[in-house]
DNA sequence: TCTGGGGTCCTAGGACCC
DNA sequence: TCTGGGGTCCTAGGACCC
């Protein structure tokens, strides 16, 4: 028997644009996605006037206008370095943790003997708001999905001050389940959830209790899963060991379309050099790449068309060069003239770590490849990305996302700390 | 005018090979 | 001309998560 404990940040980027500046507590804030198009987060005050998550911001002028809604671009700088400090207050009072996303961790409470885990955990909350300004809630439980759904209750409720304990408590469990709708469940999305109602499954309670068979039928193995986890039967432990990334991807929507080849070209090149940075940092090396682009597929009155193609390597690698060079090649080959293309990426896929390839002798990696690799990472660290590279991106391009309301990364550029002032009259 | 990015797992059909 | 099993690779898409 296990009890898992997951801590989840209340309205994560919302409230990290709060620490620095406490002029927008008690304010409604909505925070967008690249390119300023949709609403990723929200303030508790911006879902009360009803903003939902992911809408376009377009759609949702009116009431930003009319309520005054503070508007945001995304500043993952400072909403990673915030989510690393909340990480470390929880890794320092937990013997296992899970970092699941940037607001989420798992907490192993088995090996904890404290006598009432509602207390320590309150205790917790408490030392994560002191210590970092982001509040959070704690939801316990026998499997990862039930503390999932005991997080959302204490989130929604006053009474429980930010932590409900369902472990050991089947009287507690059932009435969470059956106030729980069934797609608010941990691993079921909008069509399961439409799929489930139509056949009578309305809430949690209904889903543990249909039949295995049925189940397995309509949703497969993953479902199945999930459905045992809400009967108390852990199927998913807790990973502290992060697994290795099996393919990585930089993809980017246009700021406006493009329709010159150059121009995707050139978003290629830095899609393919942002993605080679990534596998670089992780010590690993990719097998395969596949490069997309594709048309607006909103605008209905454009002609349409999308297209990727791969390419595999002969050796595993993380050679810029080489990488650049093959994605070059398939977009020369995906490209159609005559559109407007609004989306591209490069993802790399077959990605293993680069201390066990066999080296090849029918290698296309060019000579000197590691250590001229390096030596660009290490320059690209210390002087600011992109300060080094191929010399085929261009810097100032139409693709670059519209980043309109960014805020200041407070805690992870000198320039941009937060300035206290004392009024000494 | 304005609609995100980065992942995982699973399934399926077509081309091609032996 | 038709017949078959078993395999890989590629492309695409569907479902989920944050």
């Amino acid at each position: 028997m296990s009890t898992f404990a997951l801590v989840d940040c209340n309205n994560f980027y919302a409230s990290c644009e709060r620490v620095f500046r406490p002029h927008l507590v008690n304010r409604p804030i909505v925070v967008l996605s690249n390119n300023d198009g949709c609403v990723v987060a929200r303030s508790h005050e911006a879902k009360v006037l009803g903003i939902a998550m992911g809408v376009p911001l377009f759609q949702v002028r009116h009431i930003v206008e009319q309520y005054g809604v503070v508007v945001l671009s995304s500043n993952y700088a400072l909403y990673g370095d915030l989510s690393e400090r909340v990480t470390s207050v929880l890794a320092a009072a937990a013997p296992r943790i899970e970092v699941y996303s940037i607001d989420e961790s798992f907490l192993d409470l088995d090996r904890l003997a404290v006598p009432d885990l509602t207390a320590w955990c309150r205790d917790l909350r408490t030392r994560v708001l002191r210590w970092t300004g982001i509040p959070v809630s704690i939801g316990i439980g026998p499997t990862k999905t039930l503390a999932k759904l005991a997080n959302r209750i204490a989130k929604g409720s006053q009474r429980v001050e930010g932590v409900l304990d369902l472990s050991g408590n089947p009287a507690w469990t059932e009435a969470a389940l059956r106030k729980t709708a069934v797609g608010d469940v941990w691993g079921i999305g909008f069509r399961w959830s439409k799929m489930l109602v139509n056949h009578g499954i309305g809430t949690a309670l209904d889903l543990r209790d249909a039949p295995d068979m049925w189940i397995r039928r309509r949703m497969g193995v993953v479902g199945l899963r999930t459905v045992h986890e809400l009967r108390g039967i852990a199927c998913h432990d807790l990973e502290t060991e992060p697994a290795p990334k099996q393919t990585t991807c930089c993809s980017r929507t246009f700021g406006e379309a493009v329709t010159d080849n150059v121009q995707v070209r050139d978003a290629i090149v830095a899609f393919a050099t942002r993605a080679i940075e990534k596998i670089r940092t992780a010590n690993q090396v990719c097998g395969t790449i596949q490069v997309f682009i594709a048309t607006d597929r909103f605008d209905t009155a454009a002609q349409q068309y999308a297209s990727s193609a791969t390419c595999a390597f002969m050796t595993p690698t993380a050679d810029s060069r080489s990488i650049v060079a093959a994605a070059i090649r398939i977009f020369e080959r995906l490209w159609r003239d005559g559109f407007a293309y609004r989306k591209a990426g490069v993802l790399l896929l077959d990605l293993s770590s680069a201390k066990n390839i066999v080296p090849s002798l029918f290698t296309d990696e060019p000579p000197q490849s590691r250590p001229l690799m390096k030596a660009i990472d290490q320059v690209n660290a210390r002087f600011g990305r992109g300060s080094i590279g191929l010399g085929l991106s261009a810097r100032a391009a139409p693709w670059r996302m519209r980043q309109e309301h960014l805020s200041p990364r407070f805690t992870t550029r000198w320039h941009e700390l937060p300035v206290a002032r004392i009024d000494l009259d």
